[in-house]
DNA sequence: TCGGATATACTAATGCTTTAGAACTCTGAG
DNA sequence: CTCAGAGTTCTAAAGCATTAGTATATCCGA
């Protein structure tokens, strides 16, 4: 049998649907797969299912607008940004995120204005 | 029906045996469960199991010693690392990693010295 | 008022993840 | 040579993730 999981993560197609939905702020089954329609196609049921799973996990609230639901995100992304690093830095960086930046660096997958723009953040925080 | 998955990211257990690779070397079944058992009890079978489905997705290689397999990570925690911290740059930082590294400096979750640590790593890079 | 369009609720199929039992194999001790 | 113990392979159960069909409710326009 398998864990309890619970680890208050977004599964990856929930993660799609949350971007649209803190991109948009507030949105109706609707307008989620209008904006997903570019990418991909999906049944209108099946994206209505997942926004039901998404209140269900409490990462969205809903409010009923004539007979629509509206739903908004319950958590922002910033947040949710932030849960995520936490936990990736935990599992995977022994839980030192100074790690985690350094292998960012050392991978040179920044760009030289990311290191610059890297920089100055570093340079204000450390500042006063 | 499901989609296609193959992102090449390792699962939660995974994940954790993985980490004990990364720590071992090189090692059994055996072995890897003993180093298992501190945190939690889990069948022989089903840690062999876990090793098979790790060696069929090519996360490591296996060698028989005897009549038993030892196992080895194909792929080394760094490596792994990126791989990892690529996928939450493009799934939730807008492939922008700087903003990641933001995050964690706005979270606060970085220390004095890893936020000299890191800065040094920076001039290091923007040197020459 | 009635029928079509649209929304929600219920149900289910499929595949993946996690776990483990059962069966089979092989090796070495007596 | 036989068999117990350790290892491996096969199979499967339970639950979650993803997708969508069907049934039901409701609103609106002709």
């Amino acid at each position: 049998m398998p864990r309890k999981s619970q680890k208050r993560l977004l599964t990856e197609v929930e993660l799609e649907f949350m971007t649209i939905l803190w991109r948009l702020g507030e949105a109706s089954v609707r307008e989620i797969l209008r904006e997903l329609s570019r990418e991909r196609r999906l049944a209108y049921t099946s994206a209505a299912t997942i926004m039901r799973i998404l209140e269900s996990k409490g990462f969205v609230t809903s409010r009923k607008v004539g007979r629509t639901y509206h739903y908004a995100p319950s958590l922002d992304k910033d947040a949710y940004q932030s849960r995520s690093l936490q936990h990736l830095s935990e599992t995977l960086f022994d839980s030192a995120p100074a790690s985690l930046v350094s292998r960012l660096i050392d991978d040179g997958d920044l760009s030289e204005e990311s290191l610059v723009e890297i920089k100055a953040l570093l340079d204000r925080k450390l500042g006063r």
